[in-house]
RNA sequence: GCCCCGGUGGCGGAAUUGGUAUACGCGUUCGACUUAAAAUCGAAUGGAGAAAUCCAUAUGAGUUCAAGUCUCAUCCGGGGCACCA
């Protein structure tokens, strides 16, 4: 007879969980397997929100509906530890990154265990374990070695204020990702990954994955493959600039793009294109302000002017740039000879050309294009209405794609070092396999400079190293965190070998992950671990192409008034309150569940909250609070089935309604249904319609082990509390077809498509429409409207309705 | 500007894919228990109406025996892309 106290209970299983390790899995080859990971969490010092705990408790949900079967699932956890947070904290306070994060995971760890989370605690990762970002570094070498990690100097995103590059992908609207600070050029030496050499398979391969058509179309347009044509337009030699009097020669067909680092030849300008068919209009070149040759173009008259304009676009942000569409552009003073018209047009300089897309500069055909037409129209050029050719006739057919390589190399402390050494002509080599893990240098200021080097350049004992008798100085660079997570999901399947980053047979039995949850990182995360699975496939160490099966991508929690929770807002909602508070981690999980269609942003409400708990307060009376007052009071409310408890409701006799073995079935299809299709609120909802049910009418013992089974993977603690009590297992329930339906049903009979009665018959009547028409008109609801004849009928079996067309 | 989604009670949201609109929860109201309150339990709850009925899924048309669901137009909200040649 005692209350529902969540707090003990849950001390209770949480101890048994730890002790008996119950989620513990290794490969069983003849054992069907699950794998179900969330994206893992950087563990910030405020440990975790409400956003972490619907992130978890999916992945969990999933985790023991597969264990509840009996399916070998592993649902391990990690920790994304590198990363400017604890960086920019040490800077502040001088404590040493690693000691803040070894505490920030003590936390997280420790709150995890507080949610009841089925988690292999053996499969526990740490990215900035030197253990584990050996592995990294010895990812980032098979890359250097097949050509695919290469260093180039261009101009880079750089933040001013975090003083590191950023790749593309980390520069959201012109600003930067982490600090929200508006990025600007800066031209660098650094290291990229070549992501763009499978452009055209991480395209071609989404439309087979099974993830949110949201997440594919975003990496569709990042992608952003576009078929046309290079064109080389030769330079008009008689009428210019700097590079008069050379020699006239044709250049080689350029097949490179502009940010592979090609040089453009210096007497012709080779353009992209995807309208080549429309040649016979271009009337003039136009050229990206970064265009490499470009001072090649320029004459005496000509070359301050343009040189001051392209000074001003590159300190241009890219927010100006945007904000103001208006054309501007300066001529170069050399022109061009239109391969197909053999018409001299001249060569401008405008920032509405992007230097690495393409080639950096295109023919302008101002009567197809608007931004030609624009530009046209400002610098009266002219606008032809040219007729359109054979797409092939003057160019060389060229796939080009938005994407850019991804540049890694970051000017922070606390990322994994870049293992590459460079020999005293500044040849870089990469360190041997042996060496590694290249550990991470203890420092003592943390503060990154404008210099462009990263603080590890101020371990000047560790710069130094010796490789095949040579004496060479390290990288100082870190490696962007997003490549420590391009293959953890790898690592969950041999998380402690020493020999190898996977073991190949573990790999081949749990991966690649069936289901991966998360909140964000749309393209960048989710890309580069799709380009790093397709890159290990092809050397031999991945036995798939694709690492996710199934993305479920949820949405985020907002603060009870529909806002954003912040710090600064103090609108902030800490679930380690909520469960402290008595409501416990099963009321908490069940309530995020609850809330909403995973995909949506729900907003906290503390009262629905309040609402979860009296659900798993009458759970538990269910169980608890039965006696055999109760019981006998109750028991012939349900046709004859099994002997029937009820705790507290008096069963009221409305049996013939519904048979308790149809309800049962019912609920468990619905709530298996619904968590495989991952509709987690309306599984929540059954569960409590079945509830309310049984209060009304009474419950047998087969009703309760069913609800404490169904109720398990949403409660773990509540429900294997009442599990022990009814002494039975949790082995998910199945539903057999044959029960669901009942000796009676109910036909829906309409006038004109409207509800007009209601009628009850017997379930082998639904054969006979004739049957049932006749019943129908005799219904004196039915009768009222029918006095002038029924010009039509029709009968739907399958949803049991009739309509009368009068 | 272009491309996707959405719009259902006072609120969060259901609706077997064209077939009983508003499941479940919150809130509200009433009742039971209590000296009282809380907790708990029960009942009611889209709107109008005494009732029969009528009207309701952003708005307007259309298709259909039947439309929240399909088609077209309009309005509003959210997301993505955004000078990518």
């Amino acid at each position: 007879m005692d209350r529902y106290e969540p707090l003990k209970i849950e001390a209770k299983w949480q101890k048994i969980w730890e002790e008996e390790k119950p989620f513990k899995v290794t490969e069983e080859p003849n054992v069907p397997k699950m794998m179900v990971a969330e994206m893992f969490p950087y563990p910030s010092g405020a440990g975790l929100h409400v956003g972490h705990v619907r992130n978890f408790t999916i992945v969990d949900v999933l985790t023991r509906f597969f264990m509840q079967q009996k399916i070998n699932t592993m649902r391990p956890f990690g920790y994304d530890t590198f990363g400017l947070p604890a960086e920019n904290y040490a800077i502040k306070t001088g404590t040493a990154p690693q000691d803040v994060t070894k505490t920030n995971i003590e936390n997280f760890r420790k709150q995890a265990k507080r949610l009841g989370y089925a988690i292999d605690w053996d499969r526990e990762i740490n990215t900035s374990d030197p253990e584990y970002y050996k592995w990294t570094q010895w990812c980032f070498l098979q890359l250097y070695k097949k050509g695919l990690a290469y260093q180039k100097e261009s101009y880079q995103w750089w933040c001013p204020v975090d003083q590191t590059v950023l790749a593309n992908e980390q520069v959201e609207n012109g600003h930067c990702w982490r600090c929200g600070h508006e990025v600007e050029k800066k031209k660098m030496k650094q290291w990229f990954f070549k992501i763009t050499e499978y452009a055209d398979e991480l395209l071609e391969e989404i439309d087979s994955l099974d993830w949110p058509e949201k997440i594919k179309t975003m990496q569709k347009n990042w992608i952003g493959r576009s078929v046309g044509a290079e064109i080389e337009f030769l330079l008009d030699s008689r009428s210019s600039g700097a590079w008069q009097g050379e020699e006239k020669r044709r250049s080689p067909v350029a097949t490179g793009r502009a940010d592979a680092g090609r040089e453009p030849s210096k007497n012709s300008i080779t353009v992209f294109t995807t309208r080549p068919d429309t040649i016979l209009g271009a009337t003039f070149l136009v050229v990206a302000p970064e265009y490499p040759s470009l001072e090649a173009l320029l004459t005496d008259d000509t070359r301050e002017e343009v040189l001051a304009y392209k000074a001003a676009s590159l300190k241009k942000s890219e927010i100006e740039r945007q904000e103001n569409k208006e054309k501007t552009g300066v001529f170069t003073g050399s022109y061009a000879i239109n391969p197909a018209t053999k018409e001299k047009i001249p060569i401008y300089v405008a920032d509405y050309v992007l230097a690495g897309y393409g080639t950096g500069a295109i023919m302008a055909v101002p009567a197809y294009d608007d931004r030609d037409r624009e530009f046209a129209e400002k610098f009266n050029l002219p606008i032809v209405e040219a007729e359109l050719v054979d797409r092939d006739l003057y160019g060389t057919p060229k796939i080009t794609y938005k994407m850019r390589d991804w540049l890694i190399s970051r000017q922070r402390y606390w990322g994994c070092p870049i293992p590459i050494a460079y020999d005293k002509d500044g040849d870089p080599h990469p360190i041997p396999e042996d060496q590694l893990p290249v550990i991470h240098p203890e420092v003592k200021d943390y503060q990154p400079d404008d210099t462009g080097r990263s603080p590890l350049a101020k371990a000047t004992d560790w710069l130094k190293v010796t490789i095949d008798g040579e004496e060479m100085t390290r990288e100082t660079d870190t490696l962007d965190g997003y490549a420590c997570s391009s293959w953890y999901l790898w690592r969950y399947a041999s998380p402690h070998d020493d020999k190898a980053a996977w073991d190949k047979d573990a790999i081949k039995y749990w991966e690649p992950v069936d289901y991966y949850v998360g909140a964000d990182h749309a393209v960048a995360h989710l890309l580069y671990i799709r380009f790093w699975c397709k890159f290990f496939a092809d050397q031999g160490f991945l036995p798939f192409r694709e690492p996710i099966k199934k993305l479920i991508y949820h949405g985020y929690i907002n603060a009870p008034d529909g806002k954003k929770m912040s710090k600064s807002k103090g609108n902030v909602i800490d679930p380690l309150d909520v469960i402290n508070e008595g409501y416990g981690a099963d009321t908490l999980r069940t309530y995020e569940m609850f809330i909403g269609p995973v995909e949506l942003d729900a907003a906290w409400d503390p009262r629905s909250v309040g609402g979860v708990y009296r659900f798993l307060n009458r759970c538990y009376n269910l169980v608890f609070k039965a006696d055999d007052d109760a019981f006998s009071r109750s028991s012939g409310a349900w046709q004859g089935e099994e002997k029937r408890r009820s705790p507290v409701a008096t069963g009221r006799a409305d049996a013939g309604r519904e048979n308790g073995i149809a309800i049962r079935h019912r609920v468990i299809k619905k709530v298996t249904t619904d968590i495989h299709k991952c509709q987690f609120n309306t599984a929540v909802a059954a569960l409590m319609e079945y509830v309310n049910d049984l209060y009304k009418q009474g419950a047998s013992e087969e009703d309760l082990i069913t609800l404490a089974k169904l109720l398990k993977p949403f409660a773990p603690h509540l429900a294997s509390e009442m599990l022990e009590k009814l002494g039975a297992d949790d082995e998910w329930p199945v539903w057999d077809e044959k029960y669901l339906t009942s000796d009676t049903v109910e036909i829906i009979v309409q006038i004109n498509g409207k509800l007009r009665a209601k009628l009850t018959v017997n379930a082998e009547d639904l054969e006979d429409e004739e049957k049932i028409k006749s019943l129908a008109l005799a219904d004196e609801k039915v009768a009222k409207y029918t006095t002038n004849g029924i010009r039509k009928s029709i009968f739907v079996k399958k949803s049991h309705l009739l309509n009368f067309v009068v």
